[in-house]
DNA sequence: GCCAGCCTGTTG
DNA sequence: CAACAGGCTGGC
């Protein structure tokens, strides 16, 4: 399940195999898959840049070098199973691959990039340059969680904001800050020691901010360790990332904590799959919530 | 604000 | 064979 720091993985593996290549042409095989905006009718140009936002990975297409001219963008997201997929030689489009876009370049001979999908959640978008926003789950997204961008104050606004969800929610939505899934979100509340059900009203300002510098390490070091494959994620070669290694909580119910050896459970949060420490995160409600939920 | 549904392979 | 996995949309 490719989160930010798995798509920047992508984007860091696919840019030097991409830069400079033409895009000759797509092949769609599945076109529920494929959206396209605008007039990008015809789909040629050089890649000249791969960008990220949030969990969307962007390719920029221009015509070539004397025509300097912004094209078009191939844009992704990546959903639950997606993976984008560079093939150096010909090969039979494998099983659940959904559009193979054909390279071309004059010292090699034809490559591709092939957008494979097991469950046809994710999507592939062409659009004019610039127009990212057309998309409605882009332009709703929050701050880069690295950037500059998500302050303090910014942070501490949306949580006043929405009172009485949980923070686990108000996490993984990717208006309040862009790009984190389920791994990050339990990792990060984990290193702030607070409880994944915690209502948003019961955070101290010290907390939040705990929090948020948590989820920035969390996201970084996960970028540092070519994001997390426990399942089926690799990046644009195939290669698995290393962040399992460090996970303290996610997917290690019945383990040990590795601060307190107390035993990592699983719980539903918002309808998700939630795993955390039940001594380092305490959920600590007030005396006047805990007798709201009993009543 | 919550959660079913999208989809398919894996797990119990 | 049903339950589950998780990102996001849309219907309540």
């Amino acid at each position: 399940m490719p989160e930010l720091p798995e798509v920047e993985t992508i984007r860091r593996s696919l840019t030097p195999l991409l830069l400079g290549k033409r895009v000759e042409g797509l092949e769609v095989y599945s076109p529920d898959v494929l959206i396209e905006y605008g007039k990008v009718t015809v789909l040629t140009g050089i890649v000249f840049a791969l960008r990220r936002r949030g969990k969307y990975l962007m390719i920029d297409l221009r015509e070539d070098k004397s025509r300097p001219k912004h094209l078009s963008t191939i844009m992704v997201h990546f959903r639950m199973t997606g993976k984008l997929l560079y093939k150096d030689h010909f090969e039979e489009a494998a099983k659940h691959t959904h559009v193979r876009f054909h390279l071309s370049d004059p010292l090699q001979e034809m490559s591709f990039l092939d957008f494979n999908d097991l469950r046809r959640f994710g999507k592939v978008w062409l659009l004019p340059p610039g127009e990212e926003k057309l998309d409605p789950g882009f332009a709703r997204l929050g701050p880069e969680p690295l950037s500059d961008e998500w302050t303090a104050a910014d942070f501490l606004a949306q949580i006043k904001r929405r009172p009485r969800s949980t923070i686990k929610s108000l996490l993984l939505n990717q208006e309040v800050v862009a790009g984190i899934g389920n791994i990050y979100c339990d990792e990060a509340l984990f290193r702030a020691g607070i409880h994944p059900a915690r209502r948003n009203q019961t955070l101290s300002e010290e907390e939040v901010l705990n929090l948020q510098q948590a989820v920035r390490e969390v996201i970084a070091d996960g970028i540092g360790h070519q994001g997390t494959s426990f399942s089926d994620y690799v990046d644009g070669l195939g290669n698995k990332g290393h962040f399992q290694l460090q996970l303290r909580v996610f997917q290690q119910e019945g383990k040990k904590c590795s601060v307190c050896g107390s035993e990592i459970e699983k719980i539903r949060v918002g309808g998700r799959g939630t795993h955390f420490c039940p001594h380092c995160q305490q959920l600590g409600v007030t005396f006047l919530e805990a007798t709201k939920e009993l009543s």
